[in-house]
DNA sequence: TTGTAGGCGTTATCAG
DNA sequence: CTGATAACGCCTACAA
C-alpha cells in the first residue's frame, strides 16, 4: 500500500495526500478530512525509506547500549534508555542501539550509522574529560545531546545533566539536620567529572556547617566490596563517623553491610535510587531519569527542526528517604 | 557518495560495484579487487534506505525494552539486549528498540514499524501462556524469534531458551552433593513457564534423591522483601531447611538476609547470576544470556535467508559456585 | 487547491 | 563479465 492507493481511497491526487502528511495546513478542511478517513481505515503508514531518500531524514536517533559493567548501577542506564525510547516514540522518533568497545570504535560505528542509516542524532551518555567522540560528532555537525556534562567545555554543545553536587549536598544536610556532625563521604578517585561532582557536594556542606571533615573522605573504585571495605576501615578509627554517604548505591550496599557486621549503628546514604536500594530500605539519592531522557529528546527535536530552545538542561535529584537516614 | 562515485573511481559500471556488494562471486577477481580499494579508499557504505527501497529488507531487527520491574533482575534483560545488539552488528543487523504498556500497545507497535521501516524481524522475550504477540507475528508471517518457549505449543516457531529446570537441578545436586537433605525450594506462583520450570528442576531431583520435600516449597511473589519473608518463615519451623534454592537472586538475597539475621547457617542458591551476586559472594545459577542472544540472531538471519536451520534452542545454564553453597 | 514530472541510490533484468 | 534501463515510494517543484 503506497500513497497513490490513499489518494485512490479518498479520491484526491498523491500530492494532496502527501500534504495532509506534511503540510495540513495547506489542505482545505474537508479534503483533509476525507483523506485522513482513507488514511486510518487503511492503516496505511508511510514509507520510511522513500521519505529518507527524499529528505535525508530518517527519523531515527542511536544510543550505545554498554556492557554491564556494575549490575546495580547499570540499572541506571536501563531506566534512561526506556524513558529515551518513550518519548522519542511520541516524538515520531525510533531509538536505534549500538555497542562499542572503546572511543575510536565508537566513532567508527558513528560512520557507520551515519553512512547507511542516515542517522538523525545521537544520544551520548557518560562524557567525560576530553571526550573524542563529542569532537568527532561536532566536527561533521552532526547533531548531537549528551547526557552528561562536557566538563571541559559547559557551552560546547546541548546537554542534560543532573545535579550531583546537589544531591549529595541533600543528603549531608538530611544527616546534619538529624544530628549527625561526623559525616564520611566515599566516593571514587579524583578525576571523574560525575565523582567530583558529587564529592563536591558532600564537602561544600561540610564546609558550611563548619565541619572539618576531611579524614572523613575515602576514595575507591566502585562496588560493594569496596564499599564495605572503607566503612569498615572509618568506624575502627579512633574517631568513627556516625553516618556516611555514598557515590552510589554499591558502595553503600557494602558500607551498609560493614555496620550492620560491626554492630557499630550508623547511617547510610546512596545515590541512584536503583531498585535494589529501594529494596533493602537504603535511603538514596534519586536522579530524574525519565525526565532527563525527555529533555534529551527535547533538545534533539529543537536542533532536528531548527527550534533554538536553551541546550544546556541542569536537572535537580531527590533524596528518596527510607530506612537507612 | 553513491555507488556511481564508487564506480567512477574503479573505472567500472554502477552495477559492477552493485554486484561486487551483493554477489562477488560474479565478478572476475581483479576486478572485485579494484573495486573494493576503492570502497575502502572512499569510505563507501551503502544507503540502506534505497537499498531497502529495492529490496524490502531493512537489515533491522526490533527488541522491546521493558521498564525496570525489579533492579535485579533487570539486569538480565539488559545483558541480553548487550548481547543481542552485539550479534546482530556482527551479522549485518541493527537493534531497534520500542516499548509498549501492553499485548495489544505492542502488537500496535508491530504494524507501525512493520509499515514505517519495514523491519525484517522481532525478538520477544518473556514469552507466556497463550502469548497473543507471537499469534499475530505468525498470522502476518513476519519472522521472528522468541527468548523463551511458547509454553502451549512448543513448535509453532522459532525459539532460543534456557534449561530453568536443569538450572535448579544443577543447584540442588550441589547441596545433595555437599551433605545436605533438606533443601528448601523458594519460588513464584503456579502459571508462569519459567517458574514452573524452575520448581520442577528442584522438586524431580528431590524425589529422585528419595527426599519428600513437600512441606520445604513457598511461592510468592518476586523481591527481597518476599524471599527474607519465606525464608525467616522456614527457618522457624520445627525442621527447618539446612538450606534453600532460589527461583531468583532477589528472593535469594532476601532468604540470605533471613540468614544472617536469625543465625541460623543455611547454604543459599539463587537464580540469574546478577552482578549483585557476584558482589554479595551468592552462589547462583547462571544463564548463558550472551549465547541464547548469539542463537536468536542466527535463528533470525537463518530464517531470513531462507536457509533451515534447528529453530529449537535448548541451552543449559551453570552454577557459579561462590560463598553461599 | 490539484495534477504531472523528475529524482533520491539501489538492485534486478536484460542485452551485449 | 559489463553496461543500460526501469522500478521501489516518496517529496518538491512547477504548471494548471
Amino acid at each position: 500500500m503506497t500513497i497513490a492507493t490513499v489518494a485512490r481511497h479518498a479520491q484526491v491526487s498523491r500530492q494532496t495526500v502527501s500534504n495532509v502528511l506534511n503540510a495540513p495546513h495547506i489542505v482545505r478542511e474537508d479534503t483533509r478530512r476525507r483523506v485522513q478517513e482513507a488514511i486510518t481505515a487503511l492503516g496505511y503508514r508511510a514509507n520510511q525509506a522513500a521519505r529518507q531518500m527524499r529528505t535525508g531524514r530518517s527519523r531515527l536517533i542511536a544510543v550505545r547500549i554498554e556492557p554491564t559493567r556494575d549490575g546495580i548501577n547499570g540499572s541506571v542506564l536501563d531506566r534512561f534508555l526506556h524513558g529515551l525510547t518513550e518519548t522519542a516514540d511520541a516524538a515520531g522518533y525510533r531509538v536505534m542501539l549500538y555497542t562499542a568497545g572503546d572511543d575510536n570504535q565508537e566513532i567508527a560505528t558513528y560512520d557507520d550509522l551515519l553512512g547507511a542509516y542516515d542517522l538523525d542524532a545521537f544520544v551520548l551518555t557518560g562524557t567525560k574529560h576530553g571526550d573524542p567522540r563529542t569532537a568527532w560528532l561536532a566536527g561533521r555537525e552532526v547533531p548531537f545531546v549528551t547526557f552528561g556534562r562536557p566538563w571541559d567545555a559547559p557551552e560546547s554543545h546541548p546537554w542534560v545533566d543532573v545535579d550531583n553536587a546537589d544531591g549529595t549536598a541533600q543528603a549531608t544536610r538530611r544527616l546534619l539536620d538529624t544530628g549527625h556532625r561526623r559525616i564520611a563521604f566515599i566516593g571514587w578517585p579524583t578525576g571523574s567529572g560525575v565523582g567530583d561532582d558529587r564529592h563536591t557536594g558532600w564537602r561544600t556542606t561540610m564546609a558550611a556547617a563548619g565541619i572539618d571533615a576531611a579524614d572523613l573522605r575515602r576514595s575507591t573504585e566502585d562496588g560493594i566490596a569496596a564499599g564495605e571495605r572503607e566503612m569498615r576501615a572509618l568506624l575502627t578509627t579512633a574517631e568513627p563517623p556516625t553516618a556516611v554517604v555514598c557515590a552510589s548505591d554499591s558502595l553503600a550496599l557494602g558500607a551498609l553491610q560493614a555496620v550492620r557486621d560491626t554492630g557499630t549503628p550508623a547511617a547510610v546514604i546512596g545515590f541512584d535510587d536503583t531498585p535494589v536500594a529501594a529494596a533493602v530500605g537504603l535511603t538514596s539519592v534519586s536522579q530524574p531519569l525519565a525526565a532527563a531522557a525527555a529533555r534529551c529528546v527535547e533538545l534533539l527535536t529543537g536542533v532536528l527542526d531548527g527550534q533554538p530552545t536553551n541546550p544546556h538542561v541542569l536537572l535537580q535529584p531527590a533524596l528518596v528517604l527510607r530506612h537507612t537516614a
